[in-house]
DNA sequence: CGTCTATTTGAATGTACTCAAAAGCGGTGG
DNA sequence: CCACCGCTTTTGAGTACATTCAAATAGACG
């Protein structure tokens, strides 16, 4: 099994050989290349990932046909594309797909509650894990509330270090809620400010 | 102990007696008036909260001293006003205040603590509660990047139904991030054009 | 190297905001 | 129980920030 997701756990539970044997034979490795999907809209989730390496991108399509990224997840992410979908067998209402060539780790609902039962440990792994992205989510409602574009700009480099520069800067645009022209104005003047 | 908190609790486990007994003897009821403050910026999150009876809001306040609605949490909704400064003993970034005069159960960080070790269960739980929470506030990023004011507002009354008619209105305005003025005049139009 | 996609630039438009003031409503005390 | 005071909501005028649409330029991938 991969270090980085080895890692990844250990920040949160202290699992046992066993238990990291348990996780490993019921996680698979999984590749994706640029721009494949890994959920489309009205399907059900079947898999939560963890990104090993590579960046993934969740996005809606609005009635007017606008995509709007709700998240990204590259390396040492998890991501489930939609997570109420994953949990309750509905249609999902999020797409997923990967920005660059991906490589990652994938759970079944089925195999989780194997997991679950078998190594009772990740349910703490998962509490903490959900229990930081609401966390996360919380602090991007406050900044969309508070701050303007270019605040939020600064959340989302913050978030995400490093990432402005291997991603098309449209999909930054739509995470941060304004359209690429106004992004691209922005950005010309926050450089003219504080080169 | 409450029947409110007992049916919340077996929407996601089923609790032995025993298990109940463990959980209302580290859980202690509160009650508040109407605008006395549950937590304030600056200071650390001690507790979190279920609410009984009554309602409470989470905000912020920016730069500027305008204030923000994170979220509310009426009946049968658990709060904490920050989680991130009560589980890192950071301070908090977030207020919680009543608006309506309150009736709650508290648990403190330790108490918390001591549950999941005498009743693992609870970390089942509270890992389906954060998980909830995470759909709901993605929902809401979701609603922020895709709707106008509009339909914002219609995933707020879905979200708490019932509660537009409880709160002042400027509360709302503040959690669907418009104007009271504006939200004032939105209402105005809505009700012209489908009465 | 060519083609397709992403980014920049500009002009016209609109949505939501600020500021100011009047009207309405509700809680509290006399 | 009523009247008053303060907070909330409404209304309106002028403004700003971000959008749409269009077209030119730059850049990346196969």
């Amino acid at each position: 099994m991969h270090e980085g997701i080895i890692e990844n756990l250990r920040r949160h539970i202290e699992p046992t050989e066993e238990e990291l044997e348990v996780f490993s034979s019921l996680a698979f490795p999984r590749t994706v290349r640029r721009k494949e999907s890994l959920l489309k809209e009205g399907d059900v989730a079947r898999h939560q990932f963890f990104v090993v390496e590579g960046c993934l991108r969740t996005y809606t399509i609005d009635q007017a046909g606008k995509e709007h990224v709700l998240m990204f997840a590259p390396e040492d992410w998890w991501c489930s594309g939609d997570l109420f979908s994953y949990f309750s067998g509905q249609k999902s209402v999020n797409n997923l797909e990967a920005l660059e060539a991906t490589s990652l780790l994938q759970i079944s609902k089925e195999n989780l509650d194997i997991l679950y039962l078998r190594a009772p440990k990740f349910e703490r792994f998962f509490r903490i894990l959900f229990q930081n992205a609401f966390v996360f989510h919380q602090n991007r409602i406050n900044a969309n509330l508070s701050q303007p574009a270019e605040g939020r700009y600064d959340l989302f480099t913050r978030s995400y270090p490093g990432l402005e520069s291997r991603i098309p800067q449209k999909y930054i645009a739509s995470y941060i809620g304004v359209t690429p022209e106004f992004f691209s104005q922005m950005k010309a003047n926050m450089s003219r400010k504080k080169p």
